[in-house]
RNA sequence: GGAGGCUUAGCUCAGUUGGGAGAGCAUCUGCCUUACAAGCAGAGGGUCACAGGUUCGAGUCCUGUAGCCUCCACCA
């Protein structure tokens, strides 16, 4: 027998353990058709927070229900190396252990990080498992795998080979702390306070001079020109003179580009092509040199004079005080203004000159773009308005700087011949390699992420599971990696595969904590999902998830809504033991008979329920679903369904009794079912206290619907009507529950299991005739009275007929102006039309039942 | 500069293809009724931001206004 109370811990104690031992989730039935999802990678770079949770339960539920609904569902695990991410994690952790990467060289250092992966893999997986994940592990793939390494390096060489991918020197986002060079997306744009530099420039020979500003004036060791728009009318004729770089005394030429806006600023713009893109663009139009002035490190090199060494940020200050002691600074300007950092080491990125590997997107854009235009080879986004975001990202889409200057990653597929320095890219090393040299660099993480959804599979091998499985059929993940991932999924599988990587993506929004603020390290508000499991359950937590979301919205975590959710989960446990403590020894299940009103009442709001729930999960509306079906739980089942087998329950008649224990039972199996994707735990809990212990949910199937007669269900509708309005009575009239309550029912033709639920739920006794005074209300086709001896508050009572009857005038007036309106009747449906003359008859019956008790009391 | 979103009950938020607005929590009243007091029963509470428009009918579709938010791009 269960406990009076739910308890998580409990429950979910030991279960996970049992459903691996068993296989449940193993892929390859053969005989169902296949449904798979493969997970996004989570970094094995930590812990997994709140947001892993969400994420995960969507796409469990998702694979739970199809695997219910009779899929062969693949759901494949694994995890992303991280390259930037965990190589920051482990120099940290050899920091404190005072070494260094470079101390222990790429061999060590790797080895260092490989241990890493293995003690946060398993960190992950135990997080897994608290969760109830339904992933295939035999299937579990990692990055840095051999056979998704081989998948990078077919990628890479064939983009190669068909001129895709690109060495060059451009100028890049450089992060001085990692050292490496990063994406376009890899850098965060904030807005911080800083300052606009205004210095004095001469011109040679001449006593003119001119003002240029900065906001990096670290930078002007790299200061290659002066430009000033050629149309400038107040600055042209500078051009073609000299002029002198007040942080070196560099002679430098004016030049004009219309990359200038005439008005914006002093009008004359230094420009430093190794430290800044658009001045790198002017540099290439002019053919000019692009000194670099810095270190990798963020440090001064030997350019900056007597600076060489010194931090960009202390060189700034000095370079300012140099020339402000020269007499050349003009004044300094707080402003505001929008600086990139590193989205890994948060640290300001130096835009910096450098030779790269890039990816040309360009065309394989195109190619997705196209196939986007069709219904038959496009990926359909939940909800759709993202399908825009991921559109006009590809449509104006940068090249991709893929080489990262790490050692955690896959290497380069590329060799430099020693002598010639020719370039041999292939899959394999080239047979005679000592003459060559590998290029150091590794690629960015999102280069193998790119490849997931078919690289995990097996490709690009021609596996069964790639054949079986791909294209996926869902992807689930944030809008915060739409462009990270998400669309360059669609690209690698467009280009390799010609296909979509997934056929859905739904895409879901972030967690936030209780006040609506994103959760971050520096305000500390991020919380840690083993803490809501360990107090409240993962069922509970999992409810909150999913039920209290929208696709695309970011959802506010609640604790009240936790509760609330653990408050649901009680109130069903509660329910299954009610059930179960009614099960005498002489008892046994058989598919129930509908016979009853009552049964019929409850077999058509369970199938109207499994039409709901199947419907919306179809459409990943999870939240709608998941509303719906625990408002039937609660209201239908447990506080009507309930209580009026009560009735028989308590009674003499065993027959009776094990009928409505049938119907009991095949509702509330139907319903354990219906939650499991919800709910995973506790419903196999039910589930076993129901079916045995040997029995499992796992292979469960999602529910059918039952016939049943509506007609005789809506009957029902009207009893609860009466029930209402009794307890309404009652609580008015300050009756007490205990004492009996004479009703006369007219226009109802009640039952003897109808009259004993009154008795049993209302305290109700019904009776043909009543010579005493009544208080009367309105029914569906009827009304009903009831005996007061005497009525406490004559007046109230009066008030609230008067009250009830001004309601129905105006309700009857409305009907009748809608049904008297030929558009209306013309252009309405007609259901909604029969609806509305339906209403208009029980207002009107209403009305003059109570317009007839009214003359009563006056 | 470009794109998208939000504004609904005291609070946090739902609201399916347009057909008289819902939940959780909070508030008020009465109940230990034999599954559940973390419960049961009842009640109160909303000109759906504002202004127009389309429609027989708008929280829902269109246009505009205001406030807030997010993303992208640019910034000498």
């Amino acid at each position: 027998m269960l406990d009076t109370k739910y308890d998580a811990r409990k429950v979910e104690e030991g279960k996970y353990d049992k459903w691996i031992e068993k296989g449940y989730f193993h892929a390859g039935d053969l005989s169902k058709k296949p449904y798979c999802i493969v997970i996004p990678p989570p970094n094995v770079t930590g812990k997994l927070h709140i947001g892993h949770t969400f994420d995960n339960a969507l796409q469990d539920m998702i694979i739970l229900y199809k695997r219910m609904r009779g899929y062969d569902c693949l759901w494949l695990p694994g995890m992303d190396h991280a390259g930037i991410a965990t190589q920051a994690k482990v120099d940290a952790r050899l920091k404190e252990q005072g070494i260094s990467r470079y101390d222990l060289g790429r061999e060590g250092f790797l080895e260092k990080a490989w241990e890493w992966k293995e003690e946060y893999s398993d960190f992950i997986r135990k997080q897994w498992a608290k969760t109830g994940l339904s992933v295939d592990y035999r299937k579990e793939r990692f990055t840095l795998d051999e056979g998704l390494s081989k998948a990078v390096a077919k990628v890479f060489v064939d983009y190669y080979k068909e001129g895709l991918i690109y060495q060059g020197k451009r100028v890049i986002n450089w992060d001085p702390v990692a050292k490496t060079a990063l994406s376009n997306i890899e850098v965060i744009h904030k807005d911080v306070k800083g300052k606009m530099y205004y210095f004095r420039y001469k011109v040679v020979d001449s006593d003119e001079t001119f003002d240029v500003a900065t906001t990096r004036p670290e930078t002007m060791y790299g200061d290659v020109c002066v430009v000033v728009h050629p149309q400038d009318e107040k600055l042209n004729h500078l051009i073609g003179k000299k002029c002198i770089n007040p942080a070196n005394g560099d002679v430098l030429p004016i030049i004009g580009d219309e990359y200038i806006e005439i008005g914006f600023g002093t009008g004359a713009m230094k420009c430093t092509p190794a430290h800044d893109p658009n001045d790198y663009q002017i540099a290439l139009r002019h053919d000019l040199e692009m000194p670099i002035c810095m270190n990798e490190d963020g440090t001064m090199n030997e350019l900056a004079g007597d600076l060489n060494g010194l931090d960009r940020y202390d060189a700034r200050e000095k370079t300012v005080a140099k020339i402000e002691a020269s007499g050349q600074l003009v004044k300094i300007e707080d402003i505001e203004h929008s600086v990139g950092f590193s989205e890994r080491t948060d640290v300001m990125v130096e835009p910096y000159l450098s030779k790269q590997w890039f990816v040309k997107m360009k065309p394989l854009a195109d190619d997705v773009l196209k196939a986007q235009e069709s219904t038959e080879t496009k990926i359909n986004f939940y909800p759709k308005r993202f399908e825009k975001t991921f559109v006009q990202w590809l449509e104006n889409i940068e090249d991709w700087c893929i080489s990262r200057q790490l050692w955690w990653g896959h290497r380069i597929p590329v060799w430099y011949h020693k002598e010639t320095g020719e370039i041999y890219c292939e899959y394999d090393p080239p047979k005679d390699i000592e003459n060559y040299v590998q290029d150091e660099d590794v690629l960015d993480t999102w280069f193998s992420s790119a490849l997931w959804p078919f690289s995990t599979l097996g490709w690009p091998e021609e596996t069964d599971d790639l054949k079986r499985y791909f294209p996926t059929d869902c992807l689930v993940t944030g809008y915060d990696i739409i462009f990270f991932w998400v669309a360059r999924m669609a690209v690698s599988a467009r280009h390799f595969m010609n296909d979509v990587p997934f056929k859905d993506c739904l895409i879901h929004g972030l967690v936030r904590d209780e006040k609506g603020r994103k959760m971050s390290k520096s305000l500390g508000n991020g919380i840690d999902p083993i803490d809501v499991i360990d107090k409240y359950g993962y069922d509970s937590l999992r409810l909150f998830l999913t039920t209290n979301s929208t696709p695309g919205y970011d959802i506010n975590f609640s604790t009240e809504k936790i509760e609330a959710g653990w408050n649901f989960i009680n109130k069903l446990w509660n329910a299954t033991r009610f059930v179960l403590m009614n099960i005498d020894e002489t008892y046994k299940y058989e598919e129930p008979k509908i016979e009853s009103e009552t049964d019929h009442w409850i077999i058509s709001k369970l199938n109207y329920i499994i039409d709901q729930t199947t419907n919306n999960i179809d459409r990943y509306e999870m939240g709608i679903a998941g509303n719906e079906l625990m408002n039937f739980i609660w209201n239908d089942f447990c506080s009507s369904y309930i209580e009026f087998t009560k009735a028989t329950l308590t009674g003499d008649n065993l027959i009776e009794k094990h009928k409505t224990l049938n119907t009991l039972i095949y509702v509330l199996d139907a319903i354990i079912r219906l939650l499991h994707p919800f709910i995973p735990f506790v419903t196999e809990e039910l589930y076993q206290a129901i079916h045995g212990e040997d029995s499992s949910i796992c292979t469960a199937l999602w529910p059918d619907k039952k016939e049943c007669d509506d007609a005789k269900a809506k009957k029902i509708d009207v009893l609860l009507e009466i029930i209402k309005a009794s307890r309404e009575i009652r609580m008015e009239n300050s009756i007490k529950p205990a004492k009996e309550l004479e009703v006369m029912i007219e226009g109802y033709d009640i039952n003897d299991n109808e009259i004993s639920i009154l008795n049993k739920m209302c305290k109700l006794s019904v009776v043909d005739s009543i010579d005493d005074e009544t208080i009367v209300r309105p029914i569906t086709d009827g009304k009903i009275s009831f005996r007061m001896s005497e009525i406490v508050n004559r007046e109230e009572e009066l008030a609230k007929i008067n009250s009830e009857l001004e309601k129905l005038r105006s309700e009857i007036k409305r009907s009748e102006g809608i049904l008297s309106n030929k558009s209306f009747l013309e252009k309405a449906p007609e259901a909604k039309v029969n609806e509305e003359k339906e209403k208009l008859i029980r207002y009107k019956n209403s009305y003059e039942t109570l317009l007839e008790k009214k003359k009563e009391f006056e």
